[in-house]
This record gives structure tokens, sequence and C-alpha cells, in this order.
DNA sequence: ACAGGCTCCTGCAGGC
DNA sequence: TGCCTGCAGGAGCCTG
């Protein structure tokens, strides 16, 4: 499933194919629980936009559009797109099970296809979900709409002092407050079942009941593993959003998620198996502490 | 404001 | 072989 590396690496893929590449038109399907504002408003808010960017926030990808007409935005020009201002934004979130494609015109839909987007090159971006936890949502910023934020802080970027204080804050399990994307945008179930056994925290230790010297460590494995994550991504799920996307996601080699019975990589006691707000949880007994 | 539980949805694995 | 059950989880919503 998704979460910060698998995001980034999609969204640097989608960027990489598509900034400067125009929306000719645009197409959602019948399954509203996609669609956090309605399609058609979407379809026309897409149609004519130029792709300035597209970046991720949180565990959001961000397309930041310009509606001005194409003749002021030459397709494909790379240099020339940063000054242009976005009024614009579409933003993906894939949700377990989400998928974008980019692929020619003639490449046979996939089951679970919402959207199309028909660009100017000739290629079409395709969102595939089969379990429907994806959200779409189009924004027009020209009268004075928001610009897309995620809810939480970057967990790259995140200081000491802010972490400290966010954690310090809460008195859930500290499994839970990860998970919890007001307060950190980008931690999913996997990152942050690895994140605690790097930093050897039991997951249900109470959040305000940890050490300065356990969070500071845990905000470092954190962005360690996320950092390594995304370099391994980077490798492997770069095809992720070609046309036959078939490839799945990069195989992280994890030290206790989804790892219940098996020994630990470090001490070889058996990894045990929680239900933690109502995730799955795993952890070493003996490292976590 | 916060914590915790429930719900959405479908593919897949495991059991019989 | 085939059916059934339960499990996977991000995030919005509801309740206490």
């Amino acid at each position: 499933m998704p979460e910060l590396p698998e995001v980034e690496t999609i969204a640097r893929g989608v960027n990489k194919r598509l900034r400067g590449d125009r929306i000719v038109q645009a197409w959602f399907g019948s399954r509203p629980q996609c669609f956090k504002k309605p399609p058609e408003l979407q379809a026309k808010g897409l149609a004519g936009c130029t792709i300035l960017e597209v970046h991720r926030a949180g565990k959001h990808i961000v397309f930041e559009l310009s509606t001005e007409p194409a003749a002021a935005q030459p397709r494909q020009n790379k240099t020339a797109t940063k000054s242009a201002a976005a009024d614009a934004q579409w933003i993906v979130h894939l949700g377990m099970t989400g998928r974008l494609l980019v692929t020619t015109q003639d490449s046979p839909t996939a089951p679970h296809t919402h959207a199309r987007v028909d660009l100017a090159s000739g290629r079409e971006l395709r969102f595939v979900d089969p379990r429907l936890f994806g959200r779409l949502d189009f924004r027009d910023l020209r009268n004075g709409a928001a610009a897309f934020q995620a809810p939480g802080a970057e967990p790259l970027t995140i200081g000491a002092r802010e972490f400290a204080e966010i954690f310090h804050r809460r008195r859930m399990p500290i499994k839970a407050a990860l998970l919890n994307q007001s307060l950190l945008s980008g931690v999913g179930n996997i990152y942050a079942d690895e994140s605690l056994f790097a930093a050897g925290i039991g997951p249900r230790r109470r959040s305000n009941r940890l050490t300065a010297a356990d969070l500071e460590r845990l905000r470092q494995e954190l962005r360690r593993i996320l950092k390594h994550a995304i370099r391994l991504g980077g490798s492997s799920v770069s095809d992720y959003v070609d046309a036959d996307g078939e490839r799945g996601f990069f195989q992280l080699e994890h030290c206790v998620y989804q790892r219940t019975g098996e020994p630990c990589r470090r001490c070889k006691a058996p990894i045990r198996r929680i239900e933690l707000a109502g995730r799955g949880t795993h952890y070493c007994p003996n490292c976590q502490r």
C-alpha cells in the first residue's frame, strides 16, 4: 500500500513524464466514493489545464495546474514551467490500492478504472483503484480557494523540537499517534512498525510517556527508514506509472512488518502481532520496550 | 479537544 | 473444486 516513500516515487515518476503536458479532456466514472468534488466539476476544471508540476504532500499527489491557454505554455517545456503560477490543483490520494498509470490511447482499460485524463501528447493518465479507498479532488485557486496542504507535519524535514512537542501532547499509544495524519503526514502502517522497531520503542507506549531521547531516536530512525525506502523505491517502483503498471511496489526488507512468528533479525525472538488502533501491529517483544 | 471505535470496499488466502 | 469466512487498511465520521 502506498505510504510516503511509494507516493514520493510515484509523484516523481508522474512529474517526469507529464510535466508540461496539457490536459485535453477528462473522464470520470460513476463511483462517487472516489470523488471529493463532483466528477463533472473535476472534468470541467481539468480540461485545458497545463501540468506545471507534480509533487507529493503527505500521502497525496498534487498536480499543480495552470488554466492559462496552452499557447502560452509550450508542451514539455521543462525550464519555463516553474515560473508560471499554478491557479488550480488536482489532488490524488491512492488510498490502499490506488494506482496512476501513464498509458497510450490504445492501451486496454484495466478493471476498476475510475478516471482518465487525455493529454495533448496523445498519452493518457488513468486512475485505477479496486478497493475505492482512493480520493480525487480538484481545486480552482482563482477565486480564493486555499491551496492544498497536508494536514500534519512533513516527516522528512520536521525538526527535533517540533517532533517532541507534537508527541508529548498526546496520550494515545505511540503507534496510533504515528498513524495520525493530522500530526505527521505520510506515515502508514508499515513505516510506523518499522520505525518503532528501529528505535526500540514498544508500540503500546503512551506517546506522552516517551522520553525526549526516545522521541529523538524515533524521529531519526523514521527519517532514515523513509529516505532509505525512497531510494529503493526509486529503482523498483519507477515503472509503476508505466503502461504495464504490473511491477508493483518495491520489496523492503522488513524487520517486523508482517513477520509474525518469524525470528527477530536482531535477537531471534519471535515477532509478535497485536491489534492497535484497529491495525495489525508487529513488534519484537525483546528489542522494543 | 481528544481518544477510540466503526465503516467503507474488494481481492485474496485459508479452511473445510 | 468450490464455497465461505475473515483479513488487509487510510481516513472520515461518530460517540463518549
